[in-house]
DNA sequence: ATGCATGAGTA
DNA sequence: ACTCATGCATA
């Protein structure tokens, strides 16, 4: 494992954002119903574990079938660690630390010099509404065909998905900021949850609707702006060995405990915090939307 | 496009 | 200490 520093250059020079709309959207464009609200509220916290993942593996590869041995000898003790019953926890090693966010694992803890962002998080919640009924919420094809032609009209626009990310925050929609051209993107490729897909869906309808609009009466407006904020936050980069183990570990034991996620950690080499949010997106991983079931109603 | 990471909210 | 939504950094 190794801590790749990054020279920080250039990741926030000049760059200018298509302004799709400054323009407000009607307010009626959300009607508030009690239900609807009480839904986005459910939405954003998460609340209804409805994916029952098994069917997954996505694009990373098979890590169900991994061969414990695949990895080395010097893995035996660990093996015998991952089998779920084996009864013994030796109370262990002091140097891992805990992943506390004041123990010294979270080196970098938080000091990213202030750039444009900060999740806005749960945010887009208040405008999860319309589309009246859940059973159309929650249609997965529904969802899928929006996401498609989404992109489709998006490019059609010339517009990136870093650009819609930032529009977003333009367009004033009640709890609405900014996304990520990640976020955008994985909301095009289907790769979020289902219940961030529903959240996000009609946040980006309407700014589709606004910026073909606006497209049609050719009102583009260019703003720049700048932003020098250093301080990067680095990476860590877990090899395709360790990635290999882990994965066989996962195969096991997709929630392995504290205490052997420290041996995991110990044995790979690795700061228990990064095995630790590992395991914690690997688990996310298979509930993203492509490859996850659906929720029992739909 | 995707990997590793943060932070809020929970249990 | 986990889940979830999200993002910076990077392949």
């Amino acid at each position: 494992m190794q801590t790749v520093p990054r020279s920080s250059m250039s990741s926030y020079g000049l760059y200018h954002q298509t302004d799709l709309f400054s323009t407000g959207i009607d307010a009626n464009f959300f009607p508030r119903h009690d239900l609807d609200l009480a839904k986005a509220a459910q939405h954003v916290k998460g609340e209804s574990l409805q994916y029952d993942m098994s069917t997954t593996t996505a694009s990373g590869g098979p890590r169900s079938q991994m061969s414990l041995h695949a990895f080395g000898q010097a893995d035996t003790m660990l093996e015998q660690l991952s089998v779920p019953m084996t009864g013994f926890e030796p109370p262990v090693h002091s140097l891992a630390s805990h992943s506390h966010p004041g123990a010294g694992q979270m080196v970098y803890a938080s000091p990213y010099s202030g750039c444009v962002q900060q999740s806005p998080h749960a945010a887009i919640a208040a405008a999860h509404t319309m589309q009246s009924s859940h059973t159309i919420d929650c249609d997965p094809r529904e969802l899928e065909a929006f996401a498609e032609r989404f992109k489709q009209r998006r490019i059609k626009l010339g517009v990136t998905q870093a650009d819609v990310g930032k529009a977003l925050g333009n367009l004033k929609l009640p709890g609405v900021g900014s996304l990520s051209q990640s976020t955008i993107c994985r909301f095009e490729s289907l790769t979020l949850s289902h219940n961030n897909m529903i959240a996000l869906k009609p946040v980006l309808a309407a700014w589709l609707d606004e910026a073909e609009r606006q497209a049609r009466e050719n009102k583009q407006s260019h703003e720049i702006f700048s932003s020098a904020a250093d301080a990067k936050r680095k990476r860590t980069s877990i090899t395709a060995q360790e990635k290999r183990s882990l994965e066989a570990y996962f195969a096991v034991q997709p929630r392995p405990s504290g205490e052997k996620i420290a041996q995991i950690a110990e044995k790979l080499g690795l700061k228990k915090n990064v095995v630790r949010v590992w395991f914690c997106n690997q688990r996310q991983k298979q509930k993203r939307m492509k490859f996850s079931n659906l929720p029992a109603h739909c």
